[in-house]
RNA sequence: CGGGGCGUAGCGCAGUCUGGUAGCGCGACUGGUUUGGGACCAGUAGGUCGCAGGUUCGAAUCCUGCCGCCCCGACCA
């Protein structure tokens, strides 16, 4: 993309009303605008990072056997009086009429509709297990959104609900998320760690919210600093190797992890003191179990196979990839701007024309550009006739992962630099070394 | 919803106390000189001062009501 015919409105300073280092990076990068409270529109920058969040998610969700499907934001309220909540949900729930005056609302979460959505074609315990899933705005209105996009009233979430015939089949089904968790934050270059988390008013042992350390976050956590460092299961893990499954699930699980809420400090005190840790998080994403919650009210059943008819058990599995953008932010970032994790950067690559209209330089930097291009390579190339300082201040303010530095100097010695924006690294290169280090493959 | 703060040009702000023709910096635009870490010169455009009512010869400024936004708390992907 050459930033002379992009749409990137980048801010030298941040509006007031952004706080939060997220927040402030967000506005000045041009990533996003706010248009109400807690509600915000993605710019084209901003869009790119989304859709790059959301498209690991999706891979890892597949890769665990769930099967996306796309859900309406606007649902009737009919399905909400069936499962009882409509009255229980309160005022978060945004409610509107139609016109013809029939009760509509603003999905704030799928339960009822993807139950209703499964009990109308699913009959029998051979149609189970089943994980379905999608990726849709949310609007919850809540008493105080803050933070950006950290806290928004409108917010893109990926929930997947999960069905099976019992408790146990509904135990794997958890765990195949859980691991697909663990798995799908790591590729975006965080780490993620479950934490024991409240079940809700349906009660369990099985809820974990996955947090991220960053020191803005939302929550006080505490928890053993072994988790830091363990390591991810791999990309062939096999989903349907139920006790394999549950080995990484107990070892993610062995140490002491948890939020305020559930924080005990008496086992906390048994860790060692100098493995504690206690720090702030990031919700990132929350599973949890329900079992029959929402089937027997809304008479989702299936025949076992000794011909009785049994309420389905169900999980819901949350990530919300707008709070992730801003999450990744917080984690990843310095003085001079954002630092995109490769696998979400917007940009693998900014181009730095150094000496706007000197012949040489221009052609080294078009060469380049179209090279890359060729390649698919996304590279944002600075075209405009700017300072170089001001060229140098915005690539680090976007945080795209490689910065090639084009300018008369290098080319006298037939070298281009390369900076690292992780490391701050410079390297100079020649031109087809260049084209090669950008077109390597990220790590999966 | 309780407490606090703020609405003046795209962004950051001054002006409000003490009423008298709306300003500064950055950004934008035009022309020129420039180009290796947020350039310089000259010029230009851009504001019903959040909205409505009131007081006054005269309101960004005083009064009343409303709307919007942010922060702290209780609640949450």
């Amino acid at each position: 993309m050459r930033l002379s015919r992009y749409f990137l409105p980048t801010l030298r300073e941040p509006p007031r009303e952004a706080e939060i280092v997220s927040h402030r990076l967000m506005l000045r990068a041009g990533m996003m605008r706010q248009e109400a409270a807690g509600i915000y529109a993605f710019l084209p920058l901003g869009l790119r990072v989304l859709k790059k969040i959301e498209q690991i998610i999706r891979e890892e969700q597949d890769r665990s056997g769930a099967i996306e499907l796309l859900m309406p934001t606007m649902q009737s309220a009919d399905l909400w009086r069936e499962s009882g909540r409509y009255d229980a949900y309160g005022k978060e729930m945004l409610r509107i009429k139609d016109r013809h005056e029939r009760d509509m609302l603003f999905g704030p979460t799928n339960e009822e509709m993807i139950t209703e959505i499964v009990r109308a074609s699913v009959r029998s315990y051979k149609d189970l297990p089943l994980n379905l899933y999608h990726i849709q705005w949310k609007f919850r209105d809540e008493v105080r959104p803050r933070f950006g996009l950290m806290r928004g009233r409108e917010f893109l979430m990926k929930d997947a609900y999960s069905f099976d015939v019992d408790q146990a089949g509904a135990h794997h089904s958890y765990n195949k998320m859980f691991v697909a968790y663990l798995r799908t934050f790591a590729r975006m270059g965080l780490k993620s760690i479950p934490m024991r988390a409240e079940s809700g008013p349906i009660g369990g042992s099985l809820s974990h919210e996955f947090i991220i350390l960053a020191q803005t976050g939302e929550s006080e956590v505490f928890c053993h600093k072994d988790y830091l460092d363990m390591a991810v299961p791999p990309a062939d893990v096999n989903f349907d190797d139920i006790s394999g499954l549950q080995q990484i699930v107990d070892k993610w699980t062995a140490e002491y992890a948890a939020t305020s809420d559930m924080h005990d400090a008496n086992a906390f005190a048994k860790v060692p003191a100098a493995s504690q840790v206690s720090a702030r998080g990031i919700e990132v994403g929350h599973i949890f179990y329900f079992g029959t919650k929402y089937s027997e009210p809304m008479k989702a059943v299936v025949a076992t196979g000794d011909g009785k008819e049994v309420p389905v058990h169900s999980g819901s599995y949350g990530i919300g990839p707008s709070r992730l953008v801003a999450a990744i932010i917080e984690a990843s970032h310095d003085e001079a701007g954002i630092i995109w994790p490769e696998a979400v950067a917007p940009f693998k690559a900014a181009i730095l024309n150094l000496k706007q209209g000197d012949a040489a330089t221009d052609g080294a930097c078009e060469e380049l550009y179209r090279g890359l291009s060729a390649k698919g390579i996304d590279a944002l190339y600075n075209d405009l006739d700017d300072r170089a300082g001001a060229k140098f201040a915005n690539a680090d303010l976007i945080g795209v992962p490689y910065q090639v530095m084009v300018g008369p100097r290098g080319l006298a010695e037939g070298k281009i630099e390369v900076k690292t924006r992780a490391s701050g690294a410079k390297e100079m290169m020649s031109p087809a070394a260049a084209l090669d280090l950008l077109t390597r493959p990220p790590a999966q």
